[in-house]
DNA sequence: AATAGAAAAATTGGATCCAATATACAATAT
DNA sequence: ATATTGTATATTGGATCCAATTTTTCTATT
């Protein structure tokens, strides 16, 4: 019997459309940090009840992308200047030593397609898709670990501070910098070269961080 | 006008104390792996509806707790070996790193507290307390660190393993030799040798990673 | 007796309803 | 005019009810 298999354990429940689209719109900046979530306007907005948007909101509390008052309803968590350099930090010690993982496993496979990656954030010129490209091509070297447990943390700290960066990278030069930084990044996975690779992504997440720091401190002056 | 002023924002839901309870019995393992989980018990046991025991197995399953699977219901997550080894891989790395950041904030007091859980830890004889008591010392070095996400990271690792970390000290003698370590960890960070807590620190996890791990090759095969 | 299939029970996901609380606003007092 | 109190509205948290699905039990057939 040929037959394309479809696991069916996990249609999306109600609840699970819910959080991805709430997700996404906070990651990408659509959705503005303070703003305000309310049950119902959501539930009517994806036809359903506010049950499942209250399960939605419960994960996205979960996840630190929103925050939640009793009887007082969710807002758009808002990140001070300390804690996105936290988050940066952290990135930058768990990222490298991903990509430390990551080398000896990466085949050519996986290479072209950062590759690939690689040569589109350079291309490519609306901004609002650096940040999709961006994340793409460090995840793709980073599946190379094999190390699922990293690499979820990795993504939920990512999402944190997703906006942020992708504001980063449209100013300040952010782009032009991270591209030089990704090809060089790129050339130490080709060379099998861990040490440099991670010395190098770990450098690559400060230098984002300083330069997203530097800048908000100015704008929030 | 004089009183103890209480915020009351933070009156724990019942959500709140359903998850509260159940996050508790999982980590102490009261709650054997591949247990069910029906929300219709758990809401009588609580004296309260399904609603907020579904919110809180949503927020169990988001920590990776439990999983669920659709209109079948929760159970118990348990850990493959490679997950168990991967996950104290990642506490190692951070623990590491966390508790250099914190030698060099630590003040007296909380030396002294770190050395009371110490001594209280190879004191107990109840061996249901030490996974406790080892949280406890730990985490009260780790707070100088002043780094909220990383601890919350730590948090979060290390309610994974609590289960199988505590049957590891009990077992295999792990518990003498956690004793001397900690000793060893506490004695770094009184000389304020950020460098040496860390290394020090590290090799604890891995130890007790390895030990575990070994223990668990011999049980399961 | 073993098995396939149908009916019944159990369980979850979601909708609707009610209670508790917060917010907005009007009325009143100073 | 301002501040305070009371009231109405909006919003959330929780209970109950219904539909979709799974699991169990029962029955018929071989």
């Amino acid at each position: 019997m040929k037959l394309a298999a479809v696991d069916v354990r996990q249609a999306a429940s109600a609840a699970d459309i819910v959080y991805d689209a709430l997700r996404k719109a906070i990651i990408e900046g659509d959705l503005a940090e303070g703003e305000n979530l309310r049950q119902d306007q959501i539930a009517q907005m994806f036809n359903t009840s506010r049950i499942p948007v209250r399960e939605a909101l419960s994960r996205l509390e979960q996840h630190g992308l929103i925050t939640t008052e009793r009887y007082k309803g969710a807002v758009v968590a808002g990140l001070s200047i300390e804690e996105i350099d936290e988050i940066f930090e952290f990135r930058a010690l768990v990222e490298a030593e991903v990509i430390r993982l990551a080398v000896p496993n990466l085949d050519k496979d996986t290479l072209a397609a950062a590759s690939r990656y690689c040569a589109e954030f350079g291309q490519e010129t609306d901004s609002a898709r650096w940040g999709e490209i961006n994340r793409s091509f460090h995840y793709s070297l980073y599946t190379a670990s094999r190390r699922p447990y990293y690499l979820q943390i990795v993504q939920t700290s990512l999402d944190r501070i997703d906006r942020y960066l992708r504001a980063q990278l449209t100013l300040t030069n952010g782009m032009t910098r991270a591209d030089r930084e990704h090809q060089a990044i790129l050339a130490a996975c080709v060379d099998r070269d861990a040490d440099l690779a991670s010395r190098l992504t770990r450098d690559h997440v400060l230098n984002a961080g300083r330069s997203l720091v530097a800048f908000l401190k100015d704008q929030r002056s």
